[in-house]
DNA sequence: CCTCGAGCTGTTGTATACAACTTGTATACA
DNA sequence: TGTATACAAGTTGTATACAACAGCTCGAGG
């Protein structure tokens, strides 16, 4: 019993090639502006031109790649605007979906068991020394909380769109350097986030929430100012 | 001189289908259910197979087609629960949406002009008689202001979001019966965002697109009530 | 009467050949 | 020297053939 819905066992080619590049783009081991020539990929890939293009057109309408017609794909640029922009629509519609996941988990008490579960690692990782690994560990951790208040949105448009902003987020991260002050905080954060949550305090988690967004957004930019990052267009 | 940028002058036959189709979604010609074959397609717009399908593809991404794989695409189904989730979506987003295209108002002429413009044809529309044709005309005429405000939004990611569910609301107008007597009330709340937007009263203003929202909502279920729509799901 | 399975039919998934276009280069010319 | 033009290479857009799979009918067996 591998498959639990008709068509859940097989992985189409398409659906593995727009895996792998939308990975590899969110590693940022596909660079901003790296052209994405049709032909290369099916080198690459394995693939014949048909997944390929049908993945291409797929990560395009994530905003992953830029695509233009006859000339081809190109891995999307990060400019400082589109960065802004980015901050200021998640802080537009997170703050909202952690509002429903408060509400969804005062009468859900699965949903509040893996909530206090999340609030015991923030807890632990806190208590730990700072360092490469624990820095590794918190954003993994913090992205699995992300993943849960996205699971617990209510609004399938709003768990949608939330859902494809992630790999613009996780590039970015990935993308710029890791600050390891801004980890003690963050975990703050989080930790008012997952208190607010589970005492069904929703407009506290709102906006603790919004808060959390805007310090990131505002080290991401102080860290931006210091070193000029690798892989981003200053021009915005 | 027909192209202003590179490739806007010729449309490819994939635009071609794509537009076609989401056309007569919204429109309700291809009802909510209608399997929509690959070969049938091909037959129906004169493309090939390869066109049809990235066709299929854009419009599974927008939401207006089901994607089973294996199996093939149907036009996307209709539930109240759809209905209900659209507009809290919106109710999210526009308002938050006219906020910023008030801010761009106050300081571009152009933008109130154009404004200044529609508040009187809307002004205009509600002294004309109730009648088939002035719903048509004021139908018409809000689709141009929202299209304006759309336009006005600074954020990229709210922008298209926006952009992208207008095709839905459009289907459900004109799948569901229009109730003339809505029309008087709606004018109203049209002049009152102009008004806001054109005094830069931004929270004013994004208060009256919330009710104005939370209105439509209302009426579309009051009627849906009475007269059990035709090509809808009433099973949410 | 019901259940199960083989085979058929029609569908989507994939590969590939061909057509149309865009870009860069080399050459001719003012 | 600068500009325009024709050619060539490489790319994407499209059509189509083939492969793999899902659902169905129909008959055999219990």
């Amino acid at each position: 019993m591998s498959a639990a819905f008709p068509g859940a066992g097989a992985e189409s080619k398409a659906d593995l090639v727009h895996r792998q590049l939308k990975e590899e783009i969110e590693l940022g081991e596909l660079a901003p502006g790296t052209p994405l020539s049709e032909l290369w990929l099916v080198e690459r890939t394995g693939a014949s031109r048909t997944p390929v293009r049908e993945a291409l057109r797929r990560l395009a309408a994530e905003g992953l790649v830029d695509l233009v017609p006859r000339q081809g794909a190109r891995v999307s640029r990060v400019s400082l605007q589109s960065v802004r922009d980015l901050f200021d629509f998640r802080s537009l519609l997170e703050p909202a979906a952690i509002r429903q996941a408060t509400e969804a988990a005062a009468t859900d008490a699965e949903l509040r068991r893996v909530f206090t579960a999340m609030r015991s690692e923030f807890a632990r990782t806190v208590r730990r020394a700072p360092s490469q690994a624990r820095s590794r560990a918190f954003y993994e951790l913090a992205d699995r909380f992300d993943w849960a208040v996205i699971g617990a949105t209510r609004n399938e448009h709003l768990r949608r769109t939330i859902a494809e902003l992630r790999p613009h987020t996780a590039r970015l991260r990935n993308l710029s350097h890791v600050d390891p002050r801004r980890v003690e905080v963050s975990v703050a954060e989080h930790l008012r986030m997952c208190d607010a949550l589970l005492a069904g305090e929703a407009d506290e988690a709102a906006t603790a929430m919004a808060e959390h967004l805007t310090q990131s957004l505002a080290t991401i930019f102080r860290n931006l100012a210091r070193a000029p990052a690798d892989g981003l267009d200053l021009l915005g």
